[in-house]
DNA sequence: CCGATGTCAGATCCACTGAAATGA
DNA sequence: CTCATTTCAGTGTATCTGACATCG
């Protein structure tokens, strides 16, 4: 080891903010590195996860729904077309408008991502004991469901 | 408002590490947008509070101990030093060695941007009480240690 | 070896096209 | 009925950032 030892400041690590930011990346990266070995992305299981959620979308809705540029919609679709775990269908009422639905087998995919995603939890999470692991996810959560549009970039 | 409500998916909030990632990044989308303002980024901030700490650094213990490329380091310095907030000198003990030094405007700097991250805090924790956000930060903090450089990208 | 410059890839955002619906 | 406006999917581009690679 090194004498300079590897020590984060503690004016950094005295804010919650710089906390929350740090371990949020770690998570987002080893996220995205198991979503990585599928070749898929984290708006690939988002995608997913809204259609199995709420059934068949427009993209246009999907773009609305998680916040996406409408034109990066399309190219998730697309790739998630290629494997088979959406299918595009006109809608006949409204033919500007492409039905993305769930196959079956992207619902079989969904599920395992959802397994990566419970692996990352136990290695990020591995400091905290089942009790504290629920503690903090109430936390977050009503964290997460007071972020509105102003502080959503 | 729209009758397609912009409701997430549960199959995603369900996920700590989900939540994780995106109260993680809004947070640090808030206080980037903060630094911005003042023409700094976040790496900036990380740097003089890690001479606020712990005293002059060599870039390279810099890059070590904040586990940035020693490349980007030389950026961040230089853009520190042009509004005089660090300073480059040359070890007395060791001529070889740059040291980088906070300065006095540096320290006024860094109390500055500590209190844009108090703001981001208040703003991104204001759906907990004092004991939540107590509770979360001892949480996180605990999360934070167990992070090693195999997870950390 | 350390510091500095340059390059590369990924993500986000923005502008534009063409087709299809809507309303005057 | 026709024309102008709007909305949607899709294409391409600009920009910004972070990570990497090479030079002095």
């Amino acid at each position: 080891m090194d004498a300079t030892a590897r020590t984060t400041p503690p004016t950094l690590t005295a804010h919650t903010v710089y906390l929350l930011s740090r371990t949020g990346k770690a998570a987002r990266g080893a996220l995205a590195a198991r979503l990585a070995e599928q070749g898929l992305r984290l708006w690939h299981m988002a995608v997913l996860a809204a259609l199995a959620d709420f059934g068949p979308h427009a993209q246009r809705e999907l773009a609305d729904r998680l916040a996406i540029d409408p034109s990066d919609v399309v190219k998730v679709v697309d790739e998630l077309a290629a494997p088979g775990y959406v299918e595009r269908s006109r809608d006949p009422a409204d033919r500007r408008r492409v039905r993305v639905a769930l196959t079956p087998a992207g619902r079989t995919a969904l599920t395992g991502l959802e397994r990566e995603t419970e692996a990352v939890r136990d290695a990020v999470l591995a400091p905290l004991d089942a009790r504290e692991r629920a503690t903090l996810h109430a936390l977050l959560s009503r964290v997460y469901a007071g972020l509105d549009g102003s502080s959503t970039p």
